[in-house]
DNA sequence: GGTTCTATTTGCGCTGCAGCAATTGCGGCG
DNA sequence: CGCCGCAATTGCTGCAGCGCAAATAGAACC
């Protein structure tokens, strides 16, 4: 990728929001590249952070793994997202693993130079404060939710989220999903089980709101009755 | 409080840390006192975000509230600890409410003047992102936790993880947690009812794992079974 | 010292949801 | 075109832990 592609990629990117382009030139002469394909992981919990990244192309998922090889779902990441930032500026390991969900491309920098960009352009430094002051929002909210719901308002609160997110209109006044989400999936993420996510997608499906029979693409057909079910006590 | 004394308090603050004598002087002298009773809150959540705080003396508890009124606990907060800092910073209102657990000593400045500090002193924000990315690591650890852990489990774990923070050696080689903890707090904590706490510690009890009976202050006796029961699959 | 108030304990019944297992349907591949 | 593999579905069973409610014990207050 050249330099003014990189640019137009770093351009969206928060943080490094409030750089011109002659200082966002910077930052991505001293990037390096790394191609990402479907179901690799740019890096493994727990190893040591010497890179930060920032997903350029792609959509991936961000796994963390208890000892005894359960898995939670942290968050969906696409382009623009910071990967494996805060570890490298806080010293400590990665605490997860990034899965890459189709072929990704990913921006890096070393420790040392993502310091160094910070010490120069103090404003990423503020930048840095914002998005992860956002994951620390989004992560209370959802601990809030998957310590007082029950399961189906979790599940609908969690798909109204990735609606919003990600979401398209389809024709018929329906949201689609515009990539595949297992049942795994959404059970690693309101931390549920397979079984349960599945049998209250069925229900769903059953009475209209969703569409969502044996994995083609996720559709809500009725988005205000799953935040009728996402609001109610 | 004069000013020396301030900065004695602030040399204990890891967002201040790396800042010389003088320089936390010039922090110092811009921040005002604000003196909070026990029970009382600092501010509340939802309310717009004008001043960022750090706890001087004493303990504070950081209640989230859902609109149907349920309550989590997010954290336990000591000398030192940013208070609704990260709000102001982003802009945004204040997710969460911090009620004092005893008499405490607040400082506090205004989101124009920590701009400025943060301006002045880049190392700040540095500070800033290693407190934050802190708190992140930790609430990811907790969600994890609820989400793959059951009570029993959850409740050993929290325990451990206070008597870490705040706990005292007792005589006899217990750990003794130096300020009243109400099951409806570990509840809170831990995700479930005071219900399932008491019937859990009181077992506890009775093995002489802990001695918390009808709240004197809790000791954990035998640290070692509780490490045991928090770490079995 | 007695009374009230609040936190805690504990019994009991119920249920949401996990766990298991068998079946089914879809997509891919030879 | 038919076989294979994997995700999803679904019935059944069991139980962890919630909710309710009554009893009890300290603490606080007069």
């Amino acid at each position: 990728m050249e330099t003014p592609a990189r640019i137009s990629v770093l351009q969206r990117v928060p943080f490094f929001a409030g750089l011109d382009d002659e200082q966002l030139g910077t930052v991505a002469r001293e990037a390096h590249e790394v191609p990402l394909k479907k179901e690799e992981t740019l890096f493994q919990q727990g190893e040591e952070a010497i890179h930060g990244y920032v997903l350029g192309w792609g959509r991936i998922r961000l796994d963390q793994t208890t000892p005894d090889g359960q898995n939670v779902v942290l968050r969906y990441m696409g382009p623009g997202d910071l990967i494996g930032t805060v570890a490298v500026l806080r010293r400590v390991p990665f605490p997860a693993t990034p899965v890459a969900l189709e072929d990704c491309l990913v921006l890096s920098w070393s420790a040392p130079r993502l310091a160094d960009l910070m010490e120069r352009f103090p404003k990423i430094a503020l930048n840095a404060i914002g998005v992860i002051g956002g994951r620390l929002e989004e992560l209370q909210a959802r601990l809030q939710e998957v310590a007082t719901q029950r399961v189906e308002r979790r599940i609908a609160s969690t798909l109204m989220r990735i609606a919003h997110q990600s979401g398209r209109r389809s024709e018929g006044g329906g949201v689609e999903i515009p990539f595949p989400v297992s049942r795994q999936d959404l059970a690693e993420m309101t931390a549920t089980t397979l079984h349960t996510v599945s049998r209250t997608l069925s229900a769903w499906d059953q009475q209209g709101i969703v569409e969502s029979r044996r994995s083609s693409h996720l559709v809500i057909r009725k988005p205000h009755k799953l935040v009728e079910i996402a609001e109610q006590a």
